[in-house]
DNA sequence: TCTGGGGTCCTAGGACCC
DNA sequence: TCTGGGGTCCTAGGACCC
């Protein structure tokens, strides 16, 4: 991680640019008949969730995340549309590609927000308030898009102070103003309190960010957790020393996948763990990645979710030693629940525990008896039929092999166009 | 009417080592 | 006979973010 230090300025130099509404805004880009008009990017009434709202339909209460049903209930006169996930990649990039010519110290920690240190741009580009000013007018005429920008002298005041500026604003929240800015916000609005702190917090007659500092930090570890109790006061009282970096390695790879309600028999559990794995492992394989640790989760029905774990004593990076593991893992978690449980809706894996190897490091024999170990002979062919697969999904497309059989596929799933654009660089 | 998919980080208890 | 304290790793669960 390489970090960018401002320190030398006081000024607000940091920049948080997060484009509004993004998915619903790209849509209304697209089709002008949209515009103006109460849109959810994603499910339908019947079913599914709503991925992102138009301000229009946010009006109404609509929310990313909502089941389509509820979305609809809210706002009778929703207008539904279906993803365009490849043009939402290629208008990010293209708003990032702007961020970047006013300073070479951009963090982007999403596919639509980022950070800026402007510290080190005033002088080709006037103040940090003129600074986001231009921003924003450029995204707004190259590439069509509504962007609100916060500037402040610490991220996360930052971060805070474009939430407030939306939809399409600018806030500048210089140093003398900080604490007199932050005191009568909700603390909702602080990064890391989520709808569980906030209830824990209410509960206690703290509503704002201004009453979050007045609490003594010792009630507030006892409240929420050392850790996260000392950061919010900390972050209450504007002490924010995080700087603008580039992003952080992946530590985790993962994949997903809902399944509405399903019985869990052997050959679906098969089906679904295999697509996961292939989808994990290739993608560690492209970036000569490995990892020892398989996590699995089993969502039952009724939306409680258990997890297994196994550290292995080699990293792995093969399709089908990762499904075996995950299948391993799955068996388990499910026979520990009690009978009743007949039902599942989501299973999912994640590899952690990563390192930085090369194939070939990956095929030193360790113990060559065991299958699952890479040195062995089957972990050699095992590493061989990878390859080839990853050979002609280079050639042919990512759909080329390994996906996963139609029967087994839930109508209103993901896209694997809205899959990829959530992936992190490994 | 029934709830996506990608991640990060923290906590707490137990095993194990020195 | 009974026994300390610190550090590290692993596992399960959960909050949170976009």
């Amino acid at each position: 991680m390489f970090e960018y230090d401002g320190g030398v300025s006081s000024g607000p130099t940091i920049l948080h640019a997060d484009l509004d509404a993004f998915y619903a805004s790209v849509e209304q880009l697209l089709d002008p008949a949209l515009r103006g008009r109460p849109i959810a990017v994603g499910g339908s009434a019947r079913g599914g969730v709503v991925l992102a709202a138009s301000y229009e339909a946010k009006a109404h209460g609509v929310q990313g995340g909502m089941p389509g049903w509820t979305a609809a209930r809210l706002c009778p006169t929703l207008i539904f549309v279906r993803g365009h996930f490849e043009q939402y990649q290629r208008l990010a990039d293209q708003v990032m590609d702007i961020l970047g010519d006013f300073t070479p110290a951009v963090q982007r920690i999403s596919i639509d927000e980022a950070f800026l240190d402007v510290s080190g741009s005033t002088h080709l580009f006037g103040p940090p308030a003129a600074i986001g000013a231009r921003l924003r007018r450029r995204v707004r005429e190259e590439v069509g898009l509504p962007i609100s920008v916060g500037a402040a002298r610490t991220k996360h005041l930052a971060k805070v102070a474009s939430q407030v500026a939306k939809p399409d604003g600018l806030v500048v929240v210089e140093p003398g103003d900080e604490l007199r800015f932050l005191d009568p916000l909700p603390v909702g609005l602080m990064w890391g309190v989520g709808p569980v702190a906030e209830r824990k917090l209410a509960n206690l007659g703290i509503h704002t960010i201004g009453d979050l500092a007045r609490t003594p930090t010792p009630a507030l570890e006892r409240l929420l957790g050392h850790a996260v109790g000392a950061k919010l006061n900390a972050l209450a009282l504007n002490d924010d020393p995080r700087r603008v970096a580039t992003s952080p390695r992946a530590r985790s790879v993962g994949a997903q996948s809902a399944l509405g309600r399903r019985r869990p028999t052997p050959e679906l559990v098969r089906a679904v763990l295999g697509h996961l794995a292939e989808r994990i492992a290739s993608r560690l394989r492209a970036k000569g990645r490995a990892g020892r640790t398989v996590t699995v989760r089993v969502r039952l029905a009724g939306m409680r979710s258990v997890t297994r774990s196994a550290t292995l004593s080699a990293p792995i990076a093969t399709t089908l030693t990762l499904t075996e593991v995950a299948e391993r893992l799955v068996w388990q978690a499910i026979r520990e629940q009690d009978e009743s449980v007949v039902e599942i809706s989501l299973l999912a894996i994640s590899v952690s525990n990563l390192t930085t190897q090369s194939v070939i490091q990956l095929e030193l024999p360790l113990e060559p008896e065991d299958p699952h170990r890479p040195g062995s002979a089957t972990g050699v062919a095992r590493l061989a039929l990878d390859s080839s697969m990853d050979a002609a999904r280079g050639r042919f497309g990512r759909d080329a092999v390994g996906y996963l059989p139609a029967t087994l596929r839930r109508s209103g799933g993901a896209p694997d166009e809205f899959r990829e654009l959530a992936e992190r660089d490994l």
